[in-house]
DNA sequence: CCGCATCCTCTCGGATACTG
DNA sequence: CAGTATCCGAGAGGATGCGG
């Protein structure tokens, strides 16, 4: 078997998923609200996924910590990002009555097998930037 | 080794790896364009996302077609995020001179390798997507 | 220190109509 | 059919200042 069929069986086995996962949807009746658009929209968020990232580096980082992290974000996309995350169960947040007041952020346990999945592609986005930049160039668009 | 262990190497693991690519950085002094962020910015996504899984269903498909399946899609859009996705390499655009005239789009090899990444995260938000709305349902939020 | 409230800008994106 | 051009509105998000 050489490189072409595995590679071709491969893209065989990835049109099979997306057929179970895609295949029932009747796109001239599109359901109202998708769950899994819904749920990417939060979670793979440009900010969401970095300050998910940076939770999975540090077991838990202060407000202001994450902001130096996730540097550009302001505190409004900040804090909105937060109480997101925390609602759909990715991320705990406990306050301590303290003067001036401390407030902690973690990953929760299932925030932290989101973390390894976002991981991955990250890695991949990574090592894969310089052939996407090149490409760009090349492409030339400006 | 109990699960708990387990589970804790995994997480040590997962910092290692963030470690590796965030560790550098000087968040006081953060880089103007940092190439991940750039690259993530398109292939991560919604409406691309959207478009790469299509493609990755079927090998070939045309504009129209393809707004079908993207559906609440707009025309602008389509075909901005087409010409992102072509330039920096995911998918290959063949006009054909007939008229009307038709146009094919279909995933690259490079593109091919992404949506194999995509997938899985899909596939991860389409099997907790229950989990995530039912925390958010309990955390209230509104 | 945390983060809400306000204001204000400005980009994104939807709708529609039109052309090669 | 496959887009482009134009217009327009909504809302995301930045900056700042204040309050708990």
């Amino acid at each position: 078997m050489n490189m072409e069929t595995i590679a071709e069986n491969q893209k065989v086995r990835t049109a099979k998923k997306l057929e179970k996962m895609f295949g029932h949807i009747d796109y001239k009746h599109p359901p109202e609200l998708c769950p899994v658009r819904d749920v990417m929209s939060v979670a793979s968020d440009q900010w969401s996924t970095l300050i998910i990232l940076w939770l999975g580096y540090f077991p838990v980082l202060r407000f202001n910590k994450l902001k130096k992290f996730v540097y550009g974000i302001s505190n409004k996309v900040l804090s909105q990002r937060l109480k997101v995350l925390e609602a759909d169960g990715y991320i705990s947040r406990k306050a301590y009555a303290e003067v001036p007041i401390r407030v902690e952020y973690r990953l929760t346990d299932f925030g932290q097998t989101y973390v390894e999945k976002l991981l991955e592609l990250t890695e991949w986005m990574q090592s894969n930037s310089p052939k996407v930049l090149a490409n760009r160039e090349k492409f030339g668009l400006l």
